[in-house]
DNA sequence: GAAATGTTTGCAATAGTGTTGCACGCAGCC
DNA sequence: GGCTGCGTGCAACACTATTGCAAACATTTC
């Protein structure tokens, strides 16, 4: 799955592949921590701040990538598998938040469980974050 | 346990009563679903932002409230069961986030299960957020 | 090729949340 | 009284998120 090319990606999701979006996809996949807009904006320094926030919202309408609200209080983007679609409680993973680093990395293969909510809450999809300290970072 | 007083509950977690304080924690105790700081603002239309931002603050330091992160954007305060320290696995329940009347709710009986990250991942606490529709919505 | 259309990008500006610095007021204490 | 500590209010600011508008570009149609 990691071996699709961005153009292939953006393809497989409806989005029309120009050279920004390719670049884009490209960060996406070479990073393996969740992506604010701020980290776009820093290595695309030569693009505008408004065009790679369209770039991830884009995405994210289009399924290609999922928004994580994490601690530091900028939402984050990570790339979705293939096949998913974001939904609860099917496609739906848990996250780790470096509160030293402010990273934040996605467990795809920890899913989120099914919650027993009340009657007629109807569920569609969440954002679930563990706080805390990763491996890279002295506790 | 909710028929503490607000007086009680602030002395419990060792804040200084004051009559704005305690006013805010019996805005907390009325209220089913979470607050914003924005809530407060409009409901103490008289007091200052800023002196309702350094109230969440500080009940959110002594472990009075839980500050939650729904997709609305903006953070949001419940009030912590008595016994309660927010940490993860222990003391962590799920939230459901209503998108469109934008409330969100606690069920402290469904707790968080623990998750097997992988080595020297140091959870302590967390954000459990389930967006959808509440029972007062229509779908 | 030129005109018409739609999409993407860049610039400017703005709203809203979160945050800090500073001064004033008030209580308790010497 | 004067000192100290804390809470509150005002002003200002940083940063994120968002929108309007115009230029650039691609695609289609004549």
């Amino acid at each position: 799955m990691t071996s699709q090319t961005p153009e292939q990606r953006l393809q497989t999701r409806n989005i029309q592949p120009t050279a920004m979006r390719m670049l884009v996809v490209d960060f996406l996949v070479q990073h393996k921590a969740a992506v604010s807009l701020s980290d776009l904006e820093e290595h695309f320094s030569h693009s505008d701040r408004t065009t790679l926030y369209r770039t991830l919202k884009t995405f994210q309408e289009k399924g290609l990538v999922h928004q994580i609200h994490d601690e530091s209080g900028s939402a984050k983007y990570a790339l979705c598998a293939e096949d998913c679609n974001c939904s609860y409680p099917d496609d739906m993973h848990v996250h780790f938040y470096c509160s030293s680093c402010e990273n934040t990395f996605c467990f795809p293969n920890l899913p989120i469980p099914q919650f027993d909510f009340p009657e007629h809450f109807e569920a569609s999809h969440g954002n679930f974050v563990i706080t805390g300290i990763c491996p890279s970072c002295p506790a």
